[in-house]
RNA sequence: GGGCCCAUAGCUCAGUCGGUUAGAGCGCAGCACUGAUAAUGCUGAGGUCCGUGGUUCGAUUCCACGUGGGCCCA
């Protein structure tokens, strides 16, 4: 055999440095252009489409991109190690409020105002440059994360192409007439003069005391009686149009004094205690439903805007009233609250509009014209008061939602919005129906989205975004949407001068006047902006060519896969996706989509830019990416990860430091025999058969990455890969380590056999680093590059990452061999429970161990195995044997498993005959025999067998085994494991003086008679083990160790031999 | 109110195509091993597998209902 290697290993270090070692492999990867080659590699090869979904460049990523980020990195580096080409492009999103606010808090804006007055195109070109600030930004980050992309050639959702492409999605939706103007509700800061979204809205719900007012509402046609309803928003009153009651809830029409008052019979307190009236009387019980109809009078009929309610004023069914607080019948605006909106559009209800942009009366409202909602609730007591309509006032403490930037309270107004109609919905059902989601019951969630949906409000009326490309004739009203660059140009009768040479944003565009195809007068462009996610769904059109190469597109849409953290993006950019897909061409937009949760902290939590966020760079050089991103693909994607230091470290520890320290063991003794990797290949079948089962579970491994990648779902992969590493550290390489040791050129026999462990080894580290590759690409490259590139020079490829996916080799996939491996496994475990049961520590060399194994596949696993066993279990012998006479007692259980399929209802008597059964019949059963019992011929795997008590040897069990350990310790026995003890205290020397593993050495020693007896007998074992060339006995020794062995005082002395 | 998902050890989570002996890691206590050593192994304590009912010879597993939690819709 030849050893050699061409450019030998490098040393490994104790400590991976797994950072540093990032840093080093981002170098590396520019240096050699590793990326570009990859593509080079794979040019022309099947395609394999992945499509970004496309992230805010608003602000720096936190650890909770990562987990996204991450699966995107996976899978592209995966089905690039199989050879497939790829389009490798990263998107930003780039238009909407999220940006827009960022630049007003960066200017210090408060308002649409502030943006006004310092000029819509300079605060556009700052939002823009904002985005290419944190796009870049976002894209270090990307990098440090260890993704591979194409990051010259991102896409940006604010680039003329996306904005036109949806241009014509919005032409097509016109054309089937599904654009339209329509109102609605919604939440409004008066300060900053702009809609907020719910979503927006729910990040300011704080809890404030408010005055909340009772007023009484005349029925008519009811002379003195009275609805009695209860607000906290005084200001909306004068918008009321109706009076909700719950249909089921039971009412009471209540006496006080001469006045007779409606509320809910839950609510009646509220009637106490009023004035002078003394307490109310109840006159009569009856249903909401009942009230329905009734006709009142509006407090504030007096005023010229409320003309359109004067004669709808009327009491409606509502299921949503409750009458926890109040008084069970709500005041209804709707022009003055999201609900109320609805209710009116069921009702069929006007709509009065109470305030402006910035929150102040219309005209129309007398003397709360021009004055702010927020300032009106003395006004408005009087008045009530004047007219007879107050009842009582008091404090109440409530959530009220403010604006997340300035805090104001929020309004509701009604204003006009653009919207798409959504009845061509099952349209689109139909292609989501067509795609595969993972997990399968993610179509669920999003049919249920597309079942449920309104129609899709596009429109927001802000300055930052997609050009809403709708003219409205400034004469007639009518509209027309512009389908894109060529018929802009073609249809401007005006300002295309202003607006040729810029981006199709505000405020170039807004001078474009087209004419009205109705009327022939001006039409203008209206001011509004569109909603972000028209942006992000285009992309499948925008970014693939649509427009120019309809073949080239046509070969990366529909694309392979996506993936993005599911919650929201069912109603968000899935949706979005689905939607303008149908429309644009009536197909899938992708095929395969992975959905996961979020990213937590250690203790749940939420991760949030105000609250706590954990920059990704940060956690980056903390923690490594690769951990992090290992901590992320064992994930189970439906369930939140936790995220935390102390979690990255445990993984830390227990895989990285595991799989660092298998590496290193190689490598280190590896450069010390100088193994080649190419040198000629012990055939597999002549290899121990340790070495043949490790590399059968390698091979189970890379059949389960072959299976779980094309699948998108990689949890099991990651888990049996931890459970590998384990298994490759713990067992093969403790195991072996004597087969590394061994000198070189002993005999043949441990010639080959110290071969056949190199190459097994080298084997199972390549291939694993190989399988890894795309989970932890850095640390896969370092070991890669050690490990194959400096060995074989032109021959490999540069790295990992070009590197062939493994495949699998079913030939030495050996399921018999894992099933026995286990089987000695559960032994040892077992024979080490059953030494410390009775206190032999594993040095102490034991005579003989008994195994009782029934089923025949367990006694050919142990007699496979048994010098394995024997061997990690220090025992001299280990015996297969029928029984355990005279050890034990047998106890046996019926085994349902067996029992039920043979016996169905007839099974419980057999099993209680079976726990009747005598201990000698009982034994035969254990012992393999067939027993009748009941009238049935029962076997060994009928029944589960219990070792109940030993005498004499200890005794226990593995699954179906029995085991007993021969605990008896002979002088003989002794005096061989004070030899052990002698040597591993020698070895504790040698390490504490710094020897190394090749120096010889010296060794003096003074002990008891007792002591010494054993170490002379069994000199020549110990100066093999201890690399030492003389053992003597030295009385008195002077200087040396003191060490303690057969509970007895030794003093050691080790010295560097001298002929060495 | 509706849809989907989840509930297993103190914590974080595996697992069970239905089988009577349900696992890991962390944490805690003790011990052992050691030419990987800030690593490793073993042992111990810790579980009504959310509850109730049904199907079944047998339910932690399947079904129904309930309770609690999450996401979404209204």
């Amino acid at each position: 055999m030849t050893y050699g290697a061409k450019m030998g290993f490098e040393q490994v270090e104790n400590d991976p440095k797994l950072v540093e070692g990032e840093k080093e492999v981002l170098s590396f990867w520019d240096e050699s252009r590793a990326f570009d080659k990859l593509r080079e590699k794979n040019a022309g090869g099947p395609p394999w489409s992945f499509l970004d979904g496309p992230i805010t460049a608003n602000n720096p990523m936190g650890v909770h991109h990562a987990w996204g980020r991450t699966y995107k990195d996976l899978f592209q580096r995966y089905f690039a190690m199989r050879g497939y080409d790829q389009r490798w492009q990263n998107g930003f999103d780039c238009q909407g409020l999220w940006v827009e606010v960022q630049v007003e808090r960066e200017l210090g804006f408060n308002s649409k105002r502030d943006i006004e007055a310092y000029g819509l195109e300079e605060f556009v070109n700052r939002c823009k440059e904002r985005v290419l600030k944190y796009s870049a930004i976002q894209t270090e980050q990307s990098v440090r994360l260890g993704m591979w992309m194409d990051w010259q050639n991102s896409y940006f959702t604010m680039s003329d192409e996306n904005n036109y492409t949806i241009w014509s999605f919005l032409k097509r939706c016109h054309e089937r007439k599904l654009i339209y103007k329509g109102m609605d509700s919604m939440p409004w800061c008066p300060r900053c003069g702009t809609g907020i979204s719910e979503q927006e809205r729910r990040e300011g719900y704080k809890l404030i005391e408010d005055e909340s007012v009772y007023v009484r509402l005349p029925l008519k046609d009811r002379e003195r009686e009275y609805l009695l309803v209860w607000t906290t928003t005084p200001w909306t009153l004068a918008a009321n149009v109706a009076a909700a009651v719950h249909p089921d809830l039971t009412y009471v029409a209540a006496k006080l004094g001469e006045d007779t008052y409606y509320v809910s019979k839950g609510r009646l307190s509220v009637l106490e205690g009023h004035a002078d009236a003394g307490a109310p009387q109840v006159i009569e019980e009856l249903k909401g439903e009942a009230m329905a109809g009734w006709r009142y009078h509006g407090p504030f009929d007096d005023l010229p805007a409320a003309a359109p309610a004067l004669e709808v004023h009327r009491v409606i069914e509502w299921e949503d009233v409750e009458d926890s607080s109040g008084t069970g019948i709500v005041h209804i605006a709707p022009g003055a609250g999201k609900e109320d909106f609805d209710l009116g559009k069921k009702f069929d209800l006007p709509v009065i509009a109470p305030i402006d942009e910035s929150g102040r009366y219309e005209e129309g409202f007398g003397a709360l014209t021009g004055k702010a909602a927020s300032e009106v609730h003395e006004l408005i007591y009087r008045d009530l008061e004047e007219k007879g309509l107050f009842f009582s006032s008091e404090r109440y403490t409530h959530d009220y939602p403010h604006c997340w930037r300035c805090d104001t309270q929020l309004l509701f107004r009604a204003v006009d919005e653009w919207y798409i109609d959504m009845s061509w919905r099952d349209e689109i059902k139909e292609v989501a129906k067509q795609i595969n989601w993972i997990p399968d019951y993610t179509l669920d969630l999003e049919l249920d989205w597309l079942k449920n949906m309104s129609d899709w409000m596009i429109s927001k009326k802000r300055y930052w975004g997609l050009a809403l490309p709708i003219w409205e004739c400034n004469s007639c009203g009518h509209f027309d949407v512009v389908g894109g660059f060529d018929e802009l140009k073609e249809r401007a009768v005006e300002g295309w001068d202003e607006f040729e040479g810029h981006t199709p944003h505000r405020p170039w565009i807004d001078s474009i006047k087209i004419r009205c195809e109705k009327c022939g007068e001006m039409a203008s462009r209206i001011p509004d902006v569109g909603n972000p996610w028209l942006d992000a769904g285009i992309v499948p059109y925008s970014t693939v060519g649509y427009n120019e190469d309809r073949e080239h597109w046509a070969k990366w849409i529909p694309a392979d896969f996506i993936v993005e953290a599911f919650p929201g993006q069912f109603r968000n950019w899935f949706y979005a996706l689905l939607a303008m897909s149908t429309m644009m061409e009536k197909i899938p937009p992708f095929q395969n989509c992975l959905g996961h949760m979020l990213v937590r902290d250690e203790k749940g939590e939420e991760f949030s830019k105000s609250r706590h966020f954990i920059e990704l760079n940060e956690a980056a050089d903390r923690a490594s990416s690769d951990v992090m991103r290992w901590l992320f693909m064992r994930q189970n994607p439906t369930q939140n990860v936790p995220f935390g230091y102390h979690n990255l470290d445990q993984l830390s520890r227990k895989v990285f430091m595991t799989l660092w320290n298998t590496y290193r063991f190689f490598v280190n003794y590896a450069r010390l025999d100088q193994f080649d990797p190419a040198s000629e290949q012990v055939p597999v079948h002549e290899r121990p058969e340790i070495d043949r089962w490790i590399l059968s579970d390698l091979q189970l491994l890379v059949k389960n990455a072959n299976e779980s990648f094309p699948k998108y779902w990689v949890t099991s992969f990651m888990r049996q890969a931890e459970e590998f590493i384990e298994k490759l550290s713990n067992w093969y390489v403790r195991r072996n380590r004597p087969r590394f040791w061994d000198p070189r050129g002993k005999d043949e026999e441990t010639e080959r056999s110290k071969l056949a462990a190199y190459q097994t080894l080298y084997e199972v580290l390549v291939t694993l680093v190989k399988l890894l590759a795309p989970v932890i690409p850095f640390l896969s490259e370092r070991m890669y590059q050690n490990l194959v590139a400096t060995q074989a020079g032109d021959a490999q490829p540069i790295s990992v990452h070009l590197a062939d996916y493994p495949e699998t080799s079913e030939d030495l996939i050996d399921e018999g061999l894992s099933f026995d491996m286990r089987v000695a496994q559960n032994v040892v475990a077992t024979g080490h429970s059953l030494r410390k049961q009775s206190s032999r520590r594993v040095r102490q060399p034991l005579n003989e161990m008994r195994v009782v194994a029934p089923d025949p596949r367990y006694a050919a696993a142990l007699e496979r195995l048994s010098s394995l066993v024997s061997d990690e279990l220090n025992v001299k012998a280990i015996n297969l044997t029928d029984d355990l006479e005279g050890l034990s007692t047998v106890k046996i259980k019926p085994n349902f498993g067996s029992l039920g399929p043979r016996f169905g209802k007839e099974a419980k008597e057999v099993a209680k005959a079976i726990e009747e059964l005598d201990a000698t019949a009982a034994t035969r059963l254990a012992g393999g025999e067939s027993v009748v019992v009941a009238g049935k011929h029962l076997s060994a795997e009928d029944v589960h067998v219990h070792v109940e008590t030993a005498s004499g040897w200890i005794v226990g069990e593995a699954g179906s085994l029995q085991i007993a350990l021969d605990v008896a310790v002979t002088d003989e026995l002794i005096r061989e494991g004070i030899a052990r003890d002698v040597v591993r205290h020698i070895q504790n020397v040698r390490k504490e003086i710094g020897l190394n593993i090749e120096d010889r050495i010296e060794v003096s020693y003074s002990a008891t008679p007792h002591v010494t007896a054993a170490i002379e007998q069994w000199e020549s074992y110990i100066a093999g083990e201890a690399q030492a060339d003389r053992i003597q006995a030295v009385e008195p020794l002077a200087d040396g160790t003191l060490v303690n062995v057969a509970e007895s005082e030794v003093r050691l002395s080790v010295k560097v031999s001298a002929k060495s």
